[in-house]
DNA sequence: ATTCTAAATGAAAATCATTTTCATTTACTA
DNA sequence: TAGTAAATGAAAATGATTTTCATTTAGAAT
């Protein structure tokens, strides 16, 4: 996964710093969504020579490359997560604990026709994201 | 429309002050998104004693009691646009200069229903955006 | 009408995430 | 192995939002 990310990172002409190799490990290592803080905090202890700044500049190029995607977290963080070959999913977020499941299957084409028919837009993309209450928040709750 | 709101907050125990009367006329007569500082802005002319701090916190409490609602910029900003008594619905963003067109009629119960099935998650709203271009923006990127 | 009090306000300072700057270092090409 | 553009880190800048706190005020109680 990070070899492949890699190979990605020089082909496009990026090159392949410590830094990125340690940011890079951090992601794929990890299923949660990670603030760009989180994110450092994690990378230091593997690689100290490490800033914050160089976090945010791997993450946009991630972005960039489509290899992670940004997850909007209701208090206007942002945070990011791999991104699976699946291509185009969505999210679905505790609003309690803030876990991030993902799912693909949005069979959002049909309603993005007919807005294109009925405002004259030209969709672009879309986000969509549900909000609830996972399982073991649930369960936690009703203790 | 601002009597409706007025009424409303009085109701709730919050205070009619000049301030937020015309932080609330100032949405009310927009039909477009407004950032707070938008807000802030229109509304200084109307009453020049009022401060940016209190249309953040006005619009804080709006937000709360549903009568406005916010809008996730792309860049992280936020910008809020008033509820229409349609309830539910959704935004159209235009990439280019920011416009925004709701829309009603999402049809996510269907994939909410799946969702809750194959997560075990209680899902409690939903985020529905579409980017895209308006048709002003095609014409004017097509010159 | 006047008094009273909790709520609301504004100015300034604090926060906090993110971006920019710039001098230094380094990965990779030739 | 040397040379160069890209990458880095520290610090400063930015910009939106929040907090603090002393002062004012809306609206209830008299």
């Amino acid at each position: 996964m990070v070899r492949r990310v890699i190979t990605l990172l020089r082909r496009r002409g990026y090159k392949v710093t410590p830094q990125r190799r340690a940011i890079l490990r951090v992601i794929v290592d990890s299923q949660e969504h990670l603030t760009p803080a989180d994110i450092y905090e994690r990378a230091h202890k593997e690689y100290t020579g490490i800033g914050l700044v160089t976090v945010y500049r791997t993450l946009d190029i991630l972005d960039k490359l489509g290899l992670i995607c940004e997850v909007h977290a209701e208090d206007g963080r942002r945070s990011y997560l791999l991104t699976r070959p699946s291509e185009h999913h969505h999210h679905l977020i505790c609003s309690d604990c803030g876990k991030v499941v993902d799912f693909t299957g949005c069979r959002l084409g049909e309603l993005e026709k007919r807005l294109s028919r009925e405002t004259g837009f030209e969709v672009e993309s879309h986000l969509l994201e549900f909000i609830g209450c996972c399982p073991s928040c649930q369960k936690a709750a009703s203790t």
